[in-house]
RNA sequence: GGGUGCAUAGCUCAGUGGUAGAGCGCCGCCCUUACAAGGCGGAUGUCGGCGGUUCGAACCCGUCUGCACCCACCA
């Protein structure tokens, strides 16, 4: 515990009548953080003695700002790394972001459509230093979006994939990569954006159902003719053959002949290949080894011609009367020759086929044969398979510990080589005597006569791939490196475990010797809107964080994130949810408020037990348990049942329940008054720190108020004294429901809330004696008068409640009550009674079971009793 | 085609064998001295359908229906 020997005028608020009624966001985060960084609290030391924990920040794109998504995994985040801090831990929460290749280059791209321009009017060089100026742009917005919602990361640290030492990273492991034959060059079919003009890798591609037509195409003449069917008659100008499955009768003939193939003065021919679905429209397929790559599989098998018919914009290269058709005008006018020519036997039919288009830009991929850069992954896949395969690194929720294996398991080579400008170029140059020379980062590059460097670009992920080390320091032997790495646990949405995730397996294993980036991936949903629908800009549900923000402040946005974050599983929002967490916050701003004001404190330490009274004991049982309770969900990523636990203890028990009993205490005065105000600040004290993580802002102010201690961000977390009480905690409950249910009637009765009642409270032979002054208090119970006479007399739990409730009392309305009681007890009776006559039961059933049953027997009879005294005694 | 999930209150979701829960929403009363961004009280469910295991099933097993996502392929 803060032990105070100065007067505590460092909080913000020294005395509590500074203190307004309502918590008001914009008057303290700003400020609070701004704190928090000038102090160096989120400042990571390498040199530090104490245990590392690390978290790189999945870096977002330099593409614009960040979304309700990077909010709510920039929460989970700053959540574990801000208790951890307090655990003592040497935290770092590493901040940066990623240059995004192919997705910040189309955003500038289209910046200068705006303007009338391309990428290719400004050259090059020019291009990219309006990129850059992009990224400054788009960066500064991120980060101070980032402060907002109060990440507290090590800005000294902030990196960017394009950074001067990350560029070197990059270099040095394709440099090693290449030299141990894991980085080649090949001709290889691969998916082709027409519109941004580079290759993509499989993963970067999406697929759709898109509506095609399929049409049946008669090639060659005579007795040597088949039926192809196509959705794609334009390829037909590069088919090279058409195939067959080799034990489809209908064409064995055909098999090793040559036809015609329409519209050109070529003949092809009929190869046989068990690829081929005889089962599929006429069980015999054309084939365009430079357009398809099954064909291109095809063509290699059976040694085919490629014929290329496009180029690179998807327009039509051969001579004739489609040069210069794109792909689409082509497909028609190539089906209107054919059908004058009376190929086409059957007419174009709809056919719904899955079509791959550009993740990016949504543009029909065109398969293309090309010459790219190519990452061997075999021996890479399988060290990140095994590496969770053997226990090393652990995937949350385990749910999706399969799809990663699905994936590791069958990869194909990653194509890295992209056709762009912005991007770490390929550090490979080429001589003029075709010598191809891989420059390493300490490495000058050759300067002589006809030497020039590979104009493409590194795939964007290859670089986020080094991130939890580049962003150290790596290749540099760094302090940092080797206090930091590997990380302590990485955090992203399950949307980027292939592209992100398995990648920095792979490439941090390699570089790192055998050491996994980290040792526990937890993989988070998608933000989806309050109706459970995805987030998009053209649907129009998306949300920008700082409006929520804005408008309730940012713990609020937090711990609405957080209390959606079931393992795993997407996260609904919705304004109404973020008004909810806002209310809480201004209950956490008042019960500290109602604290400060009746003098709780956290000087000297905690009195003994003997002197505590139930409450104190029950509410210190409670909040121990829930210390080691919430302390559980934080080791297993339950974000939702922590923040929810957290919610409940610190509103229905402390906030409600404990507050109004405290009432009484410190009205009476004395030695309990003085006990009570300290076990109340002790209480306030420790529920503000759990509630740091999630909502640092609110906890932060207050937290400062109650204690006067410097901040909570720097003081230790809670830990659980292993106090309990059982007997206070059963006692508390008796006292709460004995209250519930005289609420209730008097609610039955109509009488307001506040309105005063002369009674009297017997509770003789409960146990809860000590308690009448504080019910009495709670239930409005007036001493009773001269006058007084009894009207209704409620015996509950054990206790006797006798109302004056002349003029007031209804009658009819309490027989209701007390009858559908009844029932309701009967009901409860009966099938109690049933259950503990099954001799199976009872045989069977443990005994906890049993006792419990037991025990709903006797309350279902100690209430049927009750129930008909009261009915009784009703006129 | 292969795989992984999901189906519980009006909505969004917790709940892995022992009396169905939360938040929001809904109904009624109240500015009761920390808080109306609040308080008190209340209503609401054949736990997707059908079988099975069990003394006992929202929970385990089978099956059907519907939905979501991932992967592969689609001439």
């Amino acid at each position: 515990m803060t032990e105070n020997t100065q007067p505590p005028a460092s909080g913000p608020h020294s005395t509590p009548a500074d203190l307004p009624t309502q918590y008001t966001p914009a008057d303290v985060e700003g400020k609070l953080y701004e704190r928090w960084v000038d102090r160096g609290w989120f400042r990571a030391d390498a040199k530090s003695d104490k245990e590392p924990y690390t978290v790189v920040i999945p870096p977002p794109n330099v593409t614009g700002s960040l979304h309700v998504g990077h909010a709510f995994e920039h929460t989970l985040i700053d959540a574990l790394t801000r208790r951890k801090r307090m655990q003592g831990y040497e935290t770092l929460w590493q901040p940066g972001m990623d240059h995004a290749g192919i997705a910040t280059q189309n955003v500038v791209e289209r910046e200068l459509a705006k303007e009338g321009l391309s990428r290719h009017d400004l050259g090059r060089e020019a291009f990219v230093e309006r990129v850059w100026r992009w990224k400054d742009e788009s960066g500064g917005q991120i980060s101070g979006q980032m402060r907002r919602l109060g990440d507290g990361v090590d800005w000294d640290r902030e990196r960017f994939t394009m950074d001067e030492g990350l560029s070197q990273a990059v270099q040095t492991i394709f440099k090693r990569l290449y030299d141990d034959g894991l980085i080649y060059r090949a001709e290889r079919i691969i998916n082709w954006c027409p519109r941004c003009l580079t290759a993509l890798s499989d993963i970067e591609v999406e697929y759709q159902e898109d509506e095609g037509e399929l049409v049946s195409i008669r090639y060659g003449d005579g007795e040597d003719s088949l039926v192809v069917a196509t959705t794609r008659a334009e390829t037909m100008l590069g088919d090279t053959a058409v195939a067959v499955h080799p034990d489809d009768a209908r064409y064995r003939h055909l098999v090793g002949r040559r036809i015609a193939l329409p519209l050109t003065d070529r003949t092809i021919p009929v190869v046989a290949d068990a690829h081929v679905d005889p089962e599929f429209g006429t069980g015999a397929v054309k084939v365009t080894p430079a357009h398809d790559p099954n064909d291109f599989e095809i063509g290699r098998r059976h040694d085919l011609p490629q014929i290329t018919v496009m180029d690179e914009r998807a327009v039509i290269t051969v001579h004739g009367p489609f040069l210069g058709l794109d792909r689409l005008e082509a497909r028609s006018a190539v089906v209107a020759a054919l059908r004058a020519e009376g190929r086409i036997v059957a007419e174009k039919r709809p056919y719904t086929h899955s079509v791959g288009h550009c993740s990016r830009c949504k543009t029909t991929i065109e398969p293309r044969v090309s010459l790219q850069w190519w990452v061997k992954v075999g021996p890479l896949a399988k060290a990140a398979g095994d590496a969770v395969r053997d226990g090393q690194v652990t995937i949350h929720p385990k749910e999706m510990t399969s799809r990663y294996f699905d994936w590791v398991d069958n990869l194909h080579d990653w194509c890295i080589s992209r056709q762009l400008w912005w991007g770490h170029r390929i550090p490979v140059w080429y001589g003029p005597d075709g010598e191809v020379r891989c420059v390493g980062a300490d490495e000058e590059p050759p300067t002589g006569e006809g030497w020039h460097q590979d104009t493409d670009v590194l795939d964007t992920w290859f670089s986020s791939a080094l991130w939890p080390f580049s962003t150290l320091g790596w290749p540099e032997q760094t302090e940092s490196v080797e206090k930091f790495y590997p990380n302590s646990v990485l955090v992203t949405g399950y949307d980027i475990l292939f592209f992100w995730v398995a990648r920095m397996m792979m490439f941090g294993l390699y570089a790192m010797d055998g050491t996994p980036p980290f040792h526990t991936i937890v993989l988070h949903g998608m933000v989806r809107d309050q109706f459970g629908k995805k987030m998009s800009k053209s649907f129009g549900n998306s949300v920008d964080p700082l409006v929520w923000m804005d408008a309730y402040g940012s713990d609020a946005v937090r711990f609405t994130l957080a209390r959606g974050a079931n393992p795993g599983v997407d996260v609904p929002v919705g304004e109404d949810w973020v008004q909810a967490s806002r209310n809480f916050a201004n209950k956490v701003w008042n019960a500290t408020r109602f604290a400060l004001l009746n003098g709780a404190t956290v000087t000297g330490p905690l009195p003994d037990a003997a002197e505590l009274g139930p409450a104190d004991r029950w509410i210190l049982s409670r909040l121990n348990a829930v210390v080691a309770e919430v302390d559980g969900y934080f080791e297993d990523y339950q974000f939702a049942k922590l923040s929810d636990a957290l919610f409940h203890f610190a509103w229905d028990e402390v906030f409600d329940w404990y507050v109004e009993l405290s009432k009484t205490t410190f009205a009476a005065g004395g030695r309990a008054a003085e006990v009570s105000r300290r076990v109340f600040g002790e209480v306030l004290d420790v529920t503000l720190r759990l509630l740091h993580p999630l909502m640092p802002f609110v906890t932060e102010e207050m937290w400062t108020s109650l204690t006067g201690g410097e901040s909570v961000v720097v003081t230790d977390w809670p830990t659980d004294s292993g106090f309990r009480d059982r007997a206070a905690e059963d006692e508390l409950a008796a006292v709460r429901k004995l209250v519930t249910e005289v609420r209730r009637f008097r609610a039955d009765q109509g009488l307001q809330p506040g309105q005063r009642v002369p009674a009297t409270l017997d509770l003789s032979g409960t146990g809860l004696e000590a308690h009448e002054e504080a019910m009495r208090a709670l239930l409005r119970l007036q001493a009773p008068g001269e006058s007084f006479e009894a009207t209704a007399t409620l015996p509950v739990g054990g206790a006797t409640v006798a109302l004056d409730l002349h003029g007031v009392i209804d009658f009819e309305a309490e027989r209701r009550r007390l009858t559908k009681d009844l029932a309701t007890a009967e009901k409860e009776l009966a099938q109690t009674t049933a259950k503990l006559g099954n001799e199976a039961f009872l045989a069977k059933a443990p005994d906890h079971v049993v006792d419990k049953i037991r025990g709903r027997r006797a309350a279902a009879e100690a209430d049927i009793a009750r129930i008909g005294t009261q009915l009784a005694q009703l006129p």
